[in-house]
DNA sequence: GCTTGATTTGACCATTCGGTCAAAGCAACG
DNA sequence: CGTTGCTTTGACCGAATGGTCAAATCAAGC
């Protein structure tokens, strides 16, 4: 008994997210409003109300997508695979997540930033699960001395937190490289392949 | 002819200042109300608008505020000193700031988030000026071969992220650590002396 | 105790907010 | 053309919000 859902009805339901995920992600859940969203969606408030149920319905629709996207690129992790490029893989996941989805990063952001009340559950479980499950990978790797000794608890948050800075932050790093710069992230690869592979590399001192 | 700023004054701004910080780095800006603030104040909002004119006046004093110590540990890399144990130095210091000051690393990030369109000037002004100049400190360090060659501004990029991280994902840190940790900061501070003294060693090689 | 100026507050206001509703528009199909 | 069901909207509502104001309270010096 799924409902049919239209073909207006499909293009109207993506419009509104899209557009939610415009404003969401740069004023947070309190700080958008519904005429907000149904302008940026070319939509009367009425209109938008017809096909979610409530504001809280649009920002959770989002948050349920975003996880799936969000835990892919560690989910990839390969634990037969060669464990520093398999890392170095990662690192390139994230980053061109954070190039190619910034509104969708600041959208997580800005829910963690107000400790998170809507996908609390989601971090203890499901995240939890996924990362237990790939530092025990990590640690393997280690105990065969295929990489370098680190915490592979602080490894993981180390990638979360450089790769994201660069859609979070957008704003600071731009301004801070001065305003003749078209695009960071070429650089910011670069940077981060070369930490990364000097951390990681077993050292035979 | 300044205000003489009686003793009852001098407590009250610094009440209402405390209780905004605690209220504006959850919520933001547009989350916020004056009557929240209010409350955690133990004030009458009338009250509150007696001392600040307005709920942008306590957010814009808390900014102003702010920039001091964000800029502090950065301003105090010593060009005259070991450059990896400067900047082992530097990344201690914003650890520090992000266990002791969270709520301040998280308010920063807020207004970063939104696009800072209260403090972008300061960005392409003070700080980037500052960056600029610690940037020139370390390459010419790395040019004199006392530090591993890496881009200095991503470095500088890199501490703010790893660190910060710490304060503003919070919440996610504790959920993936599991509920019998107490304090992640010790193992963090590792972790990151590790990461900063194998990314920096001079390689004999 | 009285005066003066600083401090506090209850009542109030205009605007904005999330959300409702009944009526209108519209497309498809007989 | 008329009916049916999906879609859209103008008007509206109660609650919350930022902010005002006049009056009340309070503290300190005379």
């Amino acid at each position: 008994m799924n409902k049919p859902a239209t073909r207006i009805q499909e293009k109207n339901r993506k419009t509104i997210l899209d557009a939610g995920l415009d404003v969401f992600s740069q004023f947070g859940f309190r700080g958008t409003t519904l005429d907000q969203i149904a302008d940026r969606a070319g939509l009367s408030k009425p209109n938008l109300l017809y096909y979610f149920p409530s504001k809280e319905a649009v920002h959770t629709a989002l948050l349920e997508g975003l996880l799936h996207t969000w835990l892919d690129p560690l989910h990839a992790l390969d634990p037969t695979g060669d464990p520093v490029a398999e890392i170095q893989a990662y690192v390139a996941r994230k980053l061109a997540l954070s190039r190619d989805y910034p509104r969708e990063s600041r959208l997580f952001a800005n829910e963690i930033l107000q400790a998170a009340p809507r996908i609390e559950h989601a971090l203890s479980g499901e995240l939890k699960t996924l990362v237990d499950e790939k530092a025990a990978v990590i640690s393997g790797w280690i105990a065969q001395g295929q990489m370098a000794p680190v915490d592979p608890y602080h490894l993981i948050f180390s990638i979360w937190a450089l790769t994201q800075h660069y859609a979070d932050f957008d704003v600071q790093v731009r301004a801070v490289l001065g305003p003749g710069l078209a695009d960071p992230f070429p650089a910011a690869g670069a940077f981060l392949q070369t930490l990364f592979s000097r951390l990681l590399a077993v050292r035979v001192d």
